[in-house]
RNA sequence: GCGCUCGUAGCUCAGCUGGAUAGAGCAACGGCCUUCUAAGCCGUAGGUCGUAGGUUCGAGUCCUACCGGGCGCGCCA
């Protein structure tokens, strides 16, 4: 509706040009908005203003002229005025209204898609955790945002990859084989010879009591039997990889957040790719060689200081493998990338852009783009819960959905900006009461459920692609509000998709709810009158379904009954 | 100190690429179930949008400076 009275607008625009009344050719785009107020009509615009300077003439003055060749949409509008300062203001019909219903029905399961991403090819990296522990609640707030922000995407015309790539080939690693080992050897942290920073979790001595019983580990991608000798540190090392891989995608499976594809670090040195983006780094001039380490200069691309390649001792530092992944990102043709991500890292930003415009290979230099996510609080027992990786007491992901539930956690996640913090309460998460906005939100499906079971008891069918005359008698302002609320869901999607932001959809659904379960009290929807019985049945046929179709987005269930 | 980010009602937060009288939930108070799910609805109360300047027809939104919280600033990832 928003789209077709824009275009409405500009043609209105193009023909007063033509009748030689605006001087101007070229205009600004046309920008529809939604006033707080309702007495301001369904949508308005403020092109005249915008005008006002160029053209030469006062807002109201021009707004007069569009709306003289403006007409009236072919019916979709009742009246047009203009207000205020020189606002041109909206009056859709309750006809064109009505008539959305139709068109929300043709479009079934599919409803709230749309192909504004044109099939564009767009990698989304996510999760990504390091395969040292299990996965915790800021991994799992950024596998909601970026799971819900590919089914986003996906909805809005993107042709979606979801891609986790895992560092097995750093020093945490190693650190973690030698945790391991330790375990293996009976070693206890307060032992003197427990490593530096070794892990300490209680896993890390399931994982140890595994190895030595040379247990079998199939996961998404790895694939190994224990050895069980406690002095092979190689075998321990892939072993504890493979284990704890299984562990987060048995997490991962029970949030219902799956992966296209997985890329390994160690893929990229024994591939060469990292070998071969430090000799391009060279090759371009870029690098320099000072205190016996490698050094690229990244202050060249905006960095504040030079970053080290190479270390002393032979080993490359993370960012350079992050690089030549970058580059093999760019190379598989993903002319767009997202990398959600905790906001603890935005620091890698800014070099991996600038070892990615050293390397001279035509990337933008906006590219990769990124969404990063705040700390996120836990409390419990009004207390906060102390996040410790090393001293492995932790709430883990797999703790909270087993808590929470899948649906509650996955809306909890989302509801805020991602740039903003988040405290997860988890008593309040698990409060199955109206506090919980998800609860708000299931309920009101199941309520529109419950209602066709009833109507179905008395023998009333909802009807299929009903006339515009049968449509007619939903004029009330509760219904045609509700009409308008579910015909903005693509827009919606869309707005979440452009600025990478799935709270939005929290919001919408929240308001889509509240607007039901007003109509719900105020109305009934199964009465004497047949034709109007049949009309709001019809009506709320579509609010489910446009309900199931944008908590579906979200990853959550639609339940029948509560 | 430098960088990123946040600051809106008692609390948790929205505010749609700058728009009209700043919104919601919770908490507080008062109402609504002999009829489709009260996990609901309606109403009341609650604000100097951190502070001070600036940009313009118009600023919670953009710019600058300061104040306050978080994160980062390693030859860790």
């Amino acid at each position: 509706m928003r789209n077709r009275i824009a275009s409405l607008v500009e043609s209105s625009l193009h023909a007063a040009n033509t009748a030689q009344e605006l001087t101007l050719s070229t205009f600004p785009s046309v920008i529809i908005g939604t006033p707080a107020n309702s007495d301001h009509g369904d949508f308005s615009c403020n092109i005249a203003m915008q005008m006002a300077k160029e053209e030469r003439k006062s807002p109201r003055q021009i707004a007069d002229i569009v709306i003289r060749h403006l007409g009236n949409g072919n019916g979709m509008l009742a009246r047009t005025e203009i207000a205020g300062p020189g606002f041109i203001n909206f009056f859709v019909s309750p006809s064109a209204w009505q008539s959305c219903l139709l068109e929300i029905e043709s479009q079934g399961d599919s409803f709230g898609c749309t192909t504004t991403g044109g099939g564009e090819k767009l990698q989304v990296e996510f999760v990504s955790a390091n395969p040292t522990g299990p996965l915790h609640i800021g991994h799992g707030r950024g596998a909601a945002i970026g799971d819900t922000l590919c089914r986003i995407l996906a909805a809005a015309g993107w042709d979606v990859t979801r891609e986790f790539y895992y560092n097995d080939a750093g020093a945490q690693i190693t650190n973690l084989a030698l945790s391991v080992q330790s375990r293996c050897l009976g070693i206890e942290p307060d032992d003197p010879r427990w490593p530096d920073d070794g892990y300490q979790g209680e896993y890390i001595k399931d994982l140890a009591r595994s190895y030595q019983a040379c247990e079998v580990v199939e996961a998404s991608d790895q694939h190994t039997t224990a050895l069980g000798d406690p002095d092979n540190l190689d075998a321990i090392r892939s072993f504890a990889v493979a284990w704890l891989r299984r562990e987060q995608d048995l997490d991962l499976a029970a949030f219902d957040v799956r992966f296209d594809v997985y890329t390994l670090e160690s893929g990229l040195y024994s591939a060469g790719r990292v070998d071969a983006v430090v000799r391009q780094l060279t090759a371009n001039g870029h690098t320099y060689e000072q205190d016996g380490a490698l050094w690229l200069r990244t202050t060249d691309f905006g960095d504040d200081k030079d970053r080290v390649m190479r270390k002393a001792d032979g080993g490359y530092t993370y960012f350079v493998p992050d690089v030549a992944y970058h580059l093999d990102k760019w190379e598989r043709g993903f002319t767009r990338v997202i990398n959600e991500q905790g906001a603890d890292h935005h620091s890698t930003i800014t070099r991996v852009r600038a070892g990615l415009q050293a390397l001279h290979a035509g990337i933008p230099k906006g590219w990769p783009e990124y969404v990063l996510h705040q700390m996120v609080t836990v409390m419990r027992g009004g207390e906060e819960v102390k996040i410790s990786k090393r001293a492995g007491s932790y709430v883990t992901l797999r703790d909270l959905i087993d808590e929470v539930g899948r649906d509650a956690t996955r809306f909890f996640f989302i509801m805020r900006k991602p740039d903003a913090q988040l405290v997860f309460d988890i008593d309040l998460a698990k409060r199955q009461t109206n506090e919980n906005p998800v609860y708000y939100v299931q309920y009101a499906h199941a309520r529109i459920c419950s209602i066709f079971e009833n109507a179905a008891d008395k023998g009333f069918l909802i009807p299929d692609n009903p006339s515009p005359d049968e449509l007619a008698c939903l004029t009330t302002t509760e219904e045609l509000q509700l009409i308008k609320l579910l015909s903005a869901l693509p827009d919606t999607v869309v707005d979440c998709a452009i600025h990478f932001e799935p709270h939005r959809l929290t919001y919408f659904l929240t308001e889509l709810a509240s607007c039901f379960h007003s109509f719900y009290n105020k109305n009934r929807v199964i009465s004497e009158e047949l034709a109007l019985t049949k009309a709001r049945l019809y009506l709320l046929k579509r609010t489910a379904q446009t309900l199931k179709s944008a908590l579906s987005i979200l990853g959550i269930t639609a339940p029948e009954r509560m």
